[in-house]
RNA sequence: GGCCAGGUAGCUCAGUUGGUAGAGCAGCGGACUGAAAAUCCGCGUGUCGGCGGUUCGAUUCCGUCCCUGGCCA
């Protein structure tokens, strides 16, 4: 490496990211460092595409299999996780490469997250259960009052930017400018896509996964863990396990988890085409019959459009 | 062959007592500071099946033809 940027291999869900880095950390002994927030998640392997077991033979995998599915982990529980795996992996003598497309978790690695000042537990609780009775009409009402500068946002950042803002007595935005932290480190961006024949990948991937027993594997998950679980919320398996269940159809399910899966890939792209602004960002169509040897242009620091 | 019900946005449908039409889903664009594979916001011109007729004006009324589904032969 020429610099000590941190090398992030990102991009839409199936574009063939994995692939690609697990080449590169191959043949250069590197540790790969996952930023995916779903696996994280025990037991969730199929739907989440986890590397194989063989590919985390070959090459040493951080981020994967940190937490209980029922557990709710966070942005900035990863971040700091990962620069503990980055750390580790730079003494260890493979340098890590984070790869994922996750674009929230990035961020909060390389562009801290505001530090958050402790909040009172049974307090915290039990607004949450009065929150949730309230329609996003409502929160936004809310919000609107109590930190307006959040009130344009999603449910879950309105229950936040309330609940930070009822607890502390000052809005989240507030907590934001006034407790920024510096950024530790710097990154160095390939945004892998393939472009249009992205949809064609997506479908040939659902057809793996089937192929490779993820109804079945969700069948085991479907006893053992919580239906309110969060890992349940990855793509896809909210159908399959419609289809455990008989409430559906394989082929309903099937279409259902395209359509899921090709929006979420939407808004990855337009996560990494705005979020990324300002940073050192390189472009690779996986595809391209050159793509290896660009891999290692950009591992070694070139700039490549 | 006869009767009935339909043919309207990519899909499922609503609607226009005649003044060229609108929902859901899909799709497209966008937001994103501790749930992010989450959570939200914005975007609707399409020979209203074809051809004739009536009318200032037809997607709407009339005729005819085509197509789909059902029932009867």
């Amino acid at each position: 490496m020429a610099d000590d940027s941190v090398r992030v291999v990102c991009g839409p869900t199936a574009a063939g990211k994995s692939a690609l880095a697990l080449a590169l950390a191959e043949r250069r002994g590197l540790t790969i460092v996952s930023a995916d927030s779903r696996q994280i998640y025990r037991g969730f392997d199929i739907g989440t595409a986890k590397p194989s077991p063989a590919e985390r033979r070959r090459v040493p995998h951080r981020g994967i299999d940190v937490v209980p599915p029922d557990v709710r982990y966070s942005a900035a529980a990863w971040a700091e996780a990962a620069h503990g795996w980055i750390a580790e992996a730079a003494a260890a003598g493979r340098p890590p490469l984070v790869v994922g497309g996750t674009g929230f978790y990035l961020r909060a690695l390389f562009a801290p997250l505001f530090e958050e000042p402790p909040l009172d537990a049974p307090r915290r609780e039990a607004l949450a259960r009065e929150l949730a009775a309230l329609d996003v009409a409502s929160l936004r009402r809310w919000c609107e009052r109590l930190d307006p500068a959040r009130a344009h946002l999603g449910r879950t950042q309105l229950l936040r930017a309330i609940e930070v803002a009822l607890l502390t007595g000052r809005p989240l935005s507030e907590w934001h400018r006034a407790t920024a932290r510096p950024s530790r480190l710097a990154a160095r961006y390939l945004v892998v896509d393939p472009g249009a024949v992205l949809r064609d990948r997506i479908a040939a991937r659902l057809e793996a996964m089937l192929a490779a027993g993820w109804l079945d594997e969700v069948r085991r998950l479907s006893g053992t863990v919580p239906a309110s679980a969060p890992a349940w919320n990855a793509t896809g398996y909210g159908a399959v396990r419609d289809v455990a269940s008989g409430r559906t159809t394989l082929p309903e399910a099937r279409e259902r988890i395209l359509v899921e899966t090709r929006q979420y890939a939407k808004r990855q792209r337009t996560w990494f085409r705005h979020q990324l602004a300002g940073a050192d960002v390189t472009h690779l169509d996986p595809d391209d019959p050159d793509a290896a040897t660009l891999v290692e242009r950009w591992w070694a620091g070139e700039h490549l459009v």
